[in-house]
DNA sequence: ATCCAGGCTCCTG
DNA sequence: CAGGAGCATGGA
């Protein structure tokens, strides 16, 4: 029998969970999440322990709540306080995201998105280090190949977990990947050599104390990225996109990212790529909410290059 | 084959 | 300090 507990959550409206689902059924960048019958799960470690975190929806946009579930044979209840504490960093539930919409009538164009996702919000890996190797994992390579790479990696080093039936992938630890080694480890699936170098650098930093990730976490966003990006193979893009997906830093955006370059260009009519710089300063417009700009863009690019048919699993 | 894909490092001028 | 070449890898 699994143990379960659950207690609800209340997010700041508005909030769109269903949003929030669709975005992580069409991401390459959800390797370990599983979304089935209207749920997000995924497992997380708490302590020595491996057990499943499973979200749902019990509200509306206006309305909002959520249900909170901890579930596996090695659940306590003192787990729950954690599951939730998780819950609402992965789903950003207290974000008061009222300044959006002067953002939005300062700037028509990231204005229509702010419509259009009005409710979603960045979703966030809540395990820093598998945030960070799926930045380095991504750059530079189409993200659906990108998601084929974090997949073997999960297979082969990583973990499962089952909780009823349900087969949950755990992402490698640390300490895992820092024993690894590139040709025997990594060439066979298909990590060029630099990026093992900085996937297996990042661990070893991290297992080692070097880098503390929690700490990072409380730094402001400059010097986190600066912290960051001392690790080799960590530039600025990856270390935005690190800020933005592992700890949900709501206004940092990777400017020098290729998608938005393309996008951004389109959205307001450059006709050709739209540089960095003409990002930063175009940004200067939704401070407070770079973070959400970049992920809403993304969103819509997703959502173009793979539409979804209407929701069911 | 050639170009591209959610960059980084290192080297020029 | 800005700009660009070279780097790796698989997929279209």
């Amino acid at each position: 029998m699994i143990a379960l507990y659950s207690a609800d959550l209340t997010p700041t409206a508005p909030f769109r969970f269903d949003l929030a689902l669709q975005y992580l059924r069409t991401s390459p960048s959800a390797v370990v999440e599983q979304v089935r019958d209207g749920a997000y799960l995924r497992a997380i470690r708490i302590e020595s322990r491996t057990v499943g975190l499973r979200v749902s929806s019990g509200g509306t946009a206006e309305q909002p709540r959520l249900l909170v579930e901890v579930l596996g044979e090695e659940a306590r209840a003192a787990d729950l306080p954690v599951a939730l504490a998780l819950a609402r960093r992965v789903f950003a539930t207290d974000a008061a995201v009222d300044g959006l919409d002067a953002v939005a009538e300062a700037d028509p164009v990231f204005g229509r998105l702010v419509h259009a996702y009005r409710g979603l919000r960045p979703i966030v890996i809540p395990d820093p280090f598998e945030a960070i190797a799926w930045a380095i994992i991504g750059q530079q390579i189409n993200i659906s190949f990108a998601a084929k790479m974090k997949r073997a990696l999960v297979d082969r080093f990583g973990s499962t977990v089952e909780l009823d039936g349900i087969i949950l992938p755990v992402f490698p630890p640390p300490a895992c990947v820092a024993l690894l080694e590139h040709e025997r480890d990594l060439l066979p699936i298909q990590f060029s050599r630099q990026k093992s170098r900085y996937c297996i650098a990042l661990a070893r930093a991290v297992s080692a104390g070097e880098l503390d990730l929690g700490a990072v976490a409380a730094l402001p966003d400059e010097e986190a990225i600066a912290a960051l990006m001392v690790l080799p193979g960590i530039g600025r893009w990856t270390a935005e996109y690190a800020l933005m997906r592992a700890f949900g830093r709501p206004d940092v955006m990777p400017a020098g990212d290729g998608g938005l370059k393309q996008i951004i260009g389109r959205d307001y009519g450059l006709g050709r790529l739209a540089t960095e710089a003409e990002i930063r300063a175009l940004g200067e417009k939704w401070a407070g909410w770079r973070g959400y700009a970049a992920f809403y863009w993304w969103f819509q690019l997703q959502e173009e290059r793979r539409p979804v048919p209407p929701s069911r699993d």
